[in-house]
DNA sequence: TGTCGAATCTTGACTCGTTCCAGATACGGG
DNA sequence: CCCGTATCTGGAACGAGTCAAGATTCGACA
């Protein structure tokens, strides 16, 4: 056991590098949390990480997935009414579906084409350069849950 | 001073009455700071309540926002990287741009409509039922700020 | 391959928003 | 006007996330 997680062992610090960061044990098993968890909790990513290397501090763990948000490998997503999550999904642009009941998140893509949410009808003077949005309801389990 | 603040000082025991709430100091000044003050932190209407009902105890102001969310009086907000917010535009389906910078949040309708919002391409089977859309960027000032 | 400076990690304390609890108080139907 | 219950007060507790100081490790360069 003890792989170094996702499917791609080497391609991690090679991630890491490209995108100027160094590369540490904590960073890989981070990173590699993120992709084989995708909208993990903080919590969920310290243990995860701590499969690869067990002494790692939450506080690196803080440390990594801001350092790796800052360069653009992973993307913090925060669903009102929880905690901080984290996802390696970048770069195409994709929202998320929250399940009121059980809080699970799947993803989904853009509903009107590519980037058409970027047009607001009126912006205020805002330069608008995102949009993030995100669906509520019930995920299949907890809707057939409540019918019942 | 120290006027009842909204520009219905006698409408707002009637909004509680009709959404089944108790009519309480408390929530007459909470309901009012709301309303007078549209996406503001939990401690900004804490000290607005409080220029009406100085006695206000904290947990008040909270329990009241619950009660007043769960009635749809208002609405409860909560960009990332910024505490819980409050507005009281509930009912029509609008959005917010929140500045990066200074975190000042405005309004904006729904870029393509009314609610196409709700329709995801791919919905993984969940029953949506709201769609919420947060726009990020840089308002005004900021941008000329950030320009000079 | 060995060395050195700077980035990164460890440990532990601490802040801040929010919630929980128990007892006192006020609203409003009868 | 009175009573039962929803609501409010005051204070303590909780958890996610942040700050700070010192030890460690990465990796550029000789």
């Amino acid at each position: 056991m003890t792989t170094t997680s996702a499917g791609h062992p080497e391609g991690l610090p090679q991630l890491l590098r490209e995108a100027g960061l160094r590369v540490t044990q904590p960073r890989v098993a981070v990173l590699g949390a993120v992709r084989a968890h995708p909208h993990a909790d903080t919590d969920s990513l310290i243990a995860a990480a701590r499969r690869d290397v067990p002494e790692v501090s939450h506080q690196a763990v803080y440390d990594v997935l801001g350092a790796l948000t800052r360069s653009g490998l992973v993307r913090r997503i925060q669903p009102p009414g929880s905690v901080a999550r984290y996802e390696a999904r970048v770069g195409d642009n994709h929202h998320h579906v929250v399940c009121r009941s059980c809080g699970t998140i799947a993803d989904v893509d853009c509903a009107v084409g590519h980037a058409p949410c970027l047009t607001a009808s009126d912006d205020h003077g805002f330069t608008i350069d995102e949009a993030e949005v995100v669906y509520r309801g019930l995920c299949p389990t907890c809707a057939a849950a409540a019918t019942a």
